[in-house]
DNA sequence: ATCATTCCTATCAACTTTATAGGAATTAAA
DNA sequence: TTTAATTCCTATAAAGTTGATAGGAATGAT
């Protein structure tokens, strides 16, 4: 599972994709209303998306969050790395986050391989799905 | 990420069908140190399987656990999910614990159909691995 | 009777998730 | 210069989940 707070950012991010021409910023607000996000949490996330170089942010009366990178280049693999770690199911078979199954022997271990597997199908998936492919429900 | 009881259910299994044509039942204290899974913690693992019909058990001091379903017949999916719940990474994609996202409509939710493919993806190994083909790591 | 096992319930510490509170800093505009 | 509305930041917290452990009851072979 993904968490919520993962599934609010590509809400976020879809929505600000649709406004990425706009001539203002959009309000953290206007995200949380649309999209049924709570407000607080919301800001929290934003911020973390700009910290990641996603978003850039404006303060003040008029400010407001508007994507600085091309939704076509955000893949769902990066984001969901970003949000909530690592994608694998088994630690020891995660590309970004590996750590070590203390308790076995991972030489012989029999239950990497079906999971290095299922890691490779779900990555296929991930790794070819950006924000703006999302658009396109195929 | 599966839960590390599940990881222990999985090797569990994985012990007893080594032993599944043995004289004597396997202890739970034997499995537990030979696979450095916590002996208390795994009794409680091992008693739920028994509920799940997968073992049997035999009280006293000849007594222990094994395997009544064939191994051929167990497959990680339906395993996952008696441990750990829905397997998808949106409880609404997912097949056996379908919940509705209360923020979003679902007709119209973007989203989906990412998660859809994964699953499906993830579906087509987890199904069709069984505690018996885990001991030919192809 | 004894002894080693399974069985059962309760508990618990640590961690993660999902937020919220309260205000500081910033900015445009009245 | 004041006001209003925003982003930014830190701290906190309630609820839920995970990963166990404690303490003993029930069972069954010897």
């Amino acid at each position: 599972m993904i968490s919520k707070k993962c599934k609010y950012a590509i809400k976020a991010l879809l929505y600000l994709a649709d406004h990425q021409f706009d001539e203002r910023s959009v309000f953290s607000s206007e995200i949380a209303e649309k999209e049924n996000i709570p407000k607080k949490f919301l800001e929290t996330i934003l911020r973390e998306l700009r910290n990641f170089k996603l978003l850039q942010s404006q303060r003040g009366k008029t400010g407001g969050y508007r994507l600085i990178k091309n939704p076509d280049d955000i893949y769902l693999s990066e984001l969901i790395r970003m949000v909530d770690g690592p994608i694998a199911m088994l630690p020891c078979v995660s590309l970004n986050y590996y750590a070590s199954c203390e308790e076995c022997d991972e030489e012989n271990c029999e239950i990497k391989t079906v999971f290095e597997k299922v890691r490779d199908r779900t990555l296929e998936v991930l790794t070819t799905t950006s924000i703006s492919s999302m658009k396109n429900k195929v």
